[in-house]
DNA sequence: ATTATTGTTCAGCATTACTGAACGCTATTC
DNA sequence: GAATAGCGTTCAGTAATGCTGAACAATAAT
């Protein structure tokens, strides 16, 4: 292993079996479903005889599964069982659904909640028009702020150090072709959504969404998240922006007095 | 420690540290959102030194988080990071979605998909009529598996052995009035869900919620899980059962064909 | 047939996770 | 206001245990 990482993994105070077991969960993402042990050991420069103890201990508890006839592994149910429980501990979403709906109700069009941690914009929940085959779960979500109506929305109301911090952390990747690369317009984007008072995600994350968004404050200010309106670009026309932008206006108002429960402000980032 | 806990944490090839990280997390449940040390030292039996260090490894790694202005813990929001890339790694889901709508729309009741794991009940997805104000995500939610209609309708499928097992496991509680409590009443419901072809909910699981539920097989058939049709004593007359049967009965026979990928086979539980 | 890669075993060593007692601290009790 | 009980926290020593590298069989690729 390299020093940095072990490093990393053995501060004081910590146990640092616990910090590689988690990990290796983290090697898992919605574009890597299956992991073999040595694509493991690769991604974390770990001996395959270390990770292989850590493995059957987490196949054993269900946090990881094999996946059938094959050597891969994949993340195991009690994940999604623990996530349930996460996700009821977090009582801002019943007091946000019912402004979610009410959103929707009025502009026909998909309703994104959401709050940010680590720099990156975080989906907690969504409400869909009656018309289906849409991704149902959004819970638990997380994309770059650069590109997305909601990111932008709470980027531009952040002081300068702190989006510096993010843009350097995770740079500027391109998602579409119309996604802001350049730190400069960024910039200035993010100023015209501060003079607005809202963001404008023009195809930026997903081509054929687009969506405004407006960011939700805390009593003092701080940045707890955001909601968005999104839909196809025929729908989405400018004249619908400003009667959009009151109605998210008053309801993030609304939300202001939940807002310390959002992540983005129970976390004490480190 | 007790020595039997000890034993259960300490096998060959295990890494302890991490099997105690993970029943942390599992202390939480859904009427458990916060726990604070002393309370996990108590129910976990272990020294409040030892788990200290664990628990700040889990706190620094988003696993777990601190309520704000006190001292208990809840689950982190990489709890729902992760499940999301669990729930995006069943692509069941993708194929059961839409026989789900279609379920919702010939009936306009809640539509529910569930597997089972170690003796409970798995919740996966569900379709919700245009009425709102439900819960919106079941994904990870699991239930005793002799109250539900969807868990009669496993049951009544698998063998006495198995049955049995589950049952001495988890006893009988008792939810509602309605609750089957008995064992040889519990029996019978099963000999009639089994002759009939689906499983009935008469208010077992929660007053006001009756459904009507069926099993999903394997070509082999094995249980895989099941699909029930929920509402309230209102709409779930006894004229609806039969053609909602038939419903059923067709869906879960499309949904033969992804059986394997449910978490009940794709697991091979121990 | 050969090479490369896979998952796996094992024993020994050094790391490290565990522990119990003791510390301030707050809340509760008398 | 004193006393108790409970809380989270620190710390150093030690026993435990997680880590490791080399070697294994088995498969996949060349």
């Amino acid at each position: 292993m390299q020093d940095a990482q072990k490093l990393m993994l053995s501060a004081k105070g910590h146990v640092s079996a616990t910090a590689k077991a988690l990990k290796i969960l983290e090697c898992f993402t919605p574009f890597q479903h299956e992991l073999t042990l040595a694509q493991i050991s690769r991604l974390l420069d770990m001996p395959k005889s270390t990770l292989l103890n850590q493995l059957r201990t987490l196949e054993e508890l269900g946090y990881l599964m094999k996946v059938r006839d094959g050597s891969a592994y994949r993340l195991g149910y009690k994940i999604m069982e623990l996530s349930y429980c996460a996700h009821t501990a977090i009582p801002m979403s019943q007091y946000a659904i019912p402004v979610m709906e009410d959103l929707q109700d009025a502009t026909g069009e998909i309703i994104y909640l959401t709050s940010h941690i680590n720099g990156r914009s975080f989906y907690m929940e969504c409400v869909y028009p009656n018309s289906r085959s849409v991704p149902y779960s959004v819970s638990g979500k997380t994309l770059p702020m650069h590109c997305t109506g909601c990111g932008k929305a709470m980027l531009s109301q952040m002081n300068t150090q702190q989006v510096e911090a993010i843009i350097q952390q995770y740079g500027l990747a391109s998602l579409t072709p119309n996604t802001i690369t350049d730190h400069d317009l960024l910039m200035e984007d993010l100023a015209k959504c501060r003079a607005r008072g809202y963001a404008l995600d023009n195809e930026e994350e997903t081509l054929g969404v687009k969506c405004i968004a407006m960011a939700i404050r805390t009593p003092r200010g701080e940045v707890a998240g955001a909601l968005s309106i999104s839909g196809s670009p025929i729908s989405m026309v400018p004249e619908v922006l400003d009667p959009y932008a009151a109605l998210l206006a008053r309801a993030c108002t609304s939300l202001t007095q939940y807002a310390h429960l959002f992540p983005a402000i129970q976390l004490q980032t480190p």
